[in-house]
DNA sequence: TCTGGCATTGTACTTTTGGACAGGTAAAGG
DNA sequence: CCTTTACCTGTCCAAAAGTACAATGCCAGA
């Protein structure tokens, strides 16, 4: 278990180094070593000096090595943050959070949750919350599916094909296309992709136009 | 530091006891005692054999006490999910969730984060970016898509067909299949279903199992 | 008991999709 | 000028998806 900052500078700061004594910095994620990746551990991105186009790609190739990441940043924004936990962050906080702050955020990361400041958590989940709300109403028709259609139409929002149904409900694929065809029916989409979309509550092209 | 859980029977089930041996149960919240309210550490809710009609109320309710609530579930519905947690809970699971899994969720909530299953907590972010318009969160490796593949790619990620694809962008449809293999090869998922979920962010069937 | 809905599967067929192989053009850069 | 890259198209083919028509078995409710 390790804590690796990566900041442009390449030194660690005082407060991180107070909050992890064993911290590692890096300037560049390409300087990593081998030991580093294969580590378990968070990983703490400081965006605050770095150019603006800069941050995501930076966001998106340290989530890329598979150990939670933690983005800091100099000014929270809420647009920012959803684009950073959304490429796969799992923290977002002021580079200049206390120690003792860090270390709250490093046991939460690495056990699997996810870490912002209460206020933008706050609006985060105001605003999902209305997202959803309105689409609710969506989901309605999926009632009139029956059980095994259901499970059907679940497995294709998932991606799955015909075949791998097929395998996972223990039945013929042909049995899967004709589930399929009650469903198109039922929820007026004309394909697999449409269902797919619907399930997951997004509008598809022609409920749009 | 105590966990306690408040379920309808008032008596703790075995995988809770396992991951938190000091862990107190009780049926309602009203029968707390003094000292469990004053006390720190996470509360547990089970709404499992819960009515529907209850389960809010009772949500709202337990996170008055101010003690971090996990909302335990017997089927996790997304709509839900985000329901509990913007009513103040700070962790959503399954009501068999193992005894380490727990553990995880307790460190987690106790930590001040935010605990749900990570398939739910995808789509969470995907929603709100999706809410708030936030374009530029197109991220991964959809910076490898040449600027018509990318047209490409939107138009299947709102469920357009190969003919419909080539109308709009006044092509063959011939280069749109094309496209299409070039796009999948890059971002490495098989068919169009899986290229219409990861273009909006969500897991799919290979990506989760 | 009869009826209707559900689940299942079959055959046969059409459409859509996706891949393999093979080109052609146009723009950008060394 | 030559190479690379994106873009576009064609033919051929195979797999997957979807539809039409038909049939069987189960089960709950009238």
């Amino acid at each position: 278990m390790s804590r690796v900052f990566i900041t442009p500078t390449g030194i660690l700061r005082e407060r991180w180094r107070e909050a992890f004594p064993a911290a590692r910095a890096a300037a560049k994620i390409a300087r990593l070593t081998e030991k580093v990746l294969t580590d378990t551990g968070s990983l703490w991105l400081d965006t605050a000096q770095l150019p603006e186009q800069l941050r995501m790609p930076r966001v998106i190739a340290a989530c890329a090595l598979g150990r939670p990441v933690v983005v800091m940043v100099g000014v929270p924004a809420e647009g920012e943050a959803h684009a950073f936990l959304n490429a796969g962050a799992v923290g977002y906080c002021h580079v200049e959070a206390t120690p003792e702050q860090l270390q709250e955020i490093a046991t939460v990361v690495e056990h699997g949750g996810l870490w912002m400041p209460p206020a933008l958590l706050q609006r985060f989940l105001a605003l999902t919350t209305r997202a959803t709300g309105s689409q609710m109403t969506q989901v309605q028709p999926l009632n009139e599916l029956t059980s095994r259609e259901l499970m059907v139409a679940e497995q294709v929002a998932k991606g799955a094909s015909n075949r791998e149904i097929a395998e996972i409900l223990s039945i013929t694929e042909r049995t899967v296309k004709a589930h399929l065809s009650a469903i198109f029916e039922k929820l007026q989409v004309r394909d697999r992709v449409q269902l797919a979309l619907k399930m997951n509550n997004i509008p598809t092209y022609h409920t749009v136009n």
